[in-house]
DNA sequence: AATAAAACTGATTGAGCGCTCAGTTAGGGG
DNA sequence: CCCCTAACTGAGCGCTCAATCAGTTTTATT
């Protein structure tokens, strides 16, 4: 059984997701839970700091998910590395479609601009996504399987070029879906060694 | 001597830009341009006809801008034609970032999900934007500076990637601007044909 | 100058919002 | 059983906001 708070907080991940943090309500989230407005205010003293909370959390999902999968998995070459870490953003995107909304509306970088700990909250995130990318354009270099280039950039590359496919999905307006497989053969293009 | 609609709609754009649609208010709308109230709803019967002619005129300088800048300039190669296109594109966005953070934020798309004019707008100007990428690529297949890959596709990941970028560096959380080199470098070892 | 139309005004309205608080219920130790 | 605390409640407060409208000013026409 779930506590109130718990689903206060997982309602409201939702909630944030779907209709960004103006656009959601209290009333509306009382609606949802089941919890009179008053006990969302006793749990989180006011709209901002839930906010963070549900940052915060979104924050540990993403990267205990991703610092998962390579932890288990073992690679045979870090190109085959990028190409897995490439599909697994794509994979999650589609899975946990909520945590990567969040992170693609303007609610988050416009409270960063004035809240030095929602700030923290998204650059651990972001740091953490593109670190894993950067771990294995490293190991690419060291076996060969990709050419000489600036590592930490062309992470930060593959990482946009990802991170910019599930965002443009999200606006409906292409299936971009569609672009996945073509996606990866570019970046094997892009990282080729000869 | 700007009318009082133009100037209107001409703040209505930054405003909108800088705050999205939700947190602009018709009160800093009147203050802003010396109009009052009651005069925005006589040239705007209502907020969200006001964000759709924003929209309109959005669309319409972005894609004059880029077409208007491929018809004077000429080009070597289609490679080289994607190489300016790129540096074009993020010229623009430093020049003219309200018309870039409009179509980044979430609240023309969350519209157009229920009001056709407004997917119409934004298809347009997406379109747009890929075709003229699209045209550089097919070029480049003809005079074997680009790769054989599939057209309409490669285009998209590269407005994605171009785009992303931009985006990326609106966040503030990194200096993306020193990513703008290595974006071409990338783009050109993602295109080349041997 | 007279007239009609277009442009403009700002006080007002009513709905929705985040948040408070005085009060109620539930749970666990003595 | 009482007692203390933590959890919970929802009516209500103060405020902001988009939108209205009766009235005024400006512009164009004859």
């Amino acid at each position: 059984m779930m506590s109130k708070k718990e689903s206060i907080l997982q309602a409201a991940t939702w909630l944030f997701a779907k209709k960004g943090f103006k656009d959601a309500s209290m009333a509306e989230l009382s609606r949802m839970t089941g919890a009179a407005e008053g006990t969302i205010f006793y749990h989180f003293k006011n709209k901002e700091t839930l906010f963070l909370t549900v940052l915060e959390t979104v924050k540990s999902q993403i990267i205990n998910e991703f610092e998962g999968y390579t932890a288990k998995k073992r690679f045979e070459t870090g190109l085959e590395m990028v190409e897995e870490i490439v599909s697994f953003y794509l994979y999650m995107a589609g899975h946990s479609p909520d945590l990567f909304m969040l992170l693609h509306r303007h609610d988050a970088y416009e409270l960063a601009e004035v809240n030095p700990v929602c700030r923290e909250y998204l650059e651990d995130t972001y740091n953490g996504l593109v670190d894993i990318f950067e771990k294995a354009v490293n190991l690419g270099q060291k076996d060969g399987s990709i050419g000489p280039m600036p590592a930490r950039k062309t992470a930060l590359i593959l990482f946009t070029l990802t991170d910019g496919l599930v965002r443009f999905n999200s606006y409906n307006l292409y299936n971009a879906g569609a672009l996945s497989s073509e996606l990866i053969a570019s970046c094997r293009r892009m990282l080729a060694s000869g």
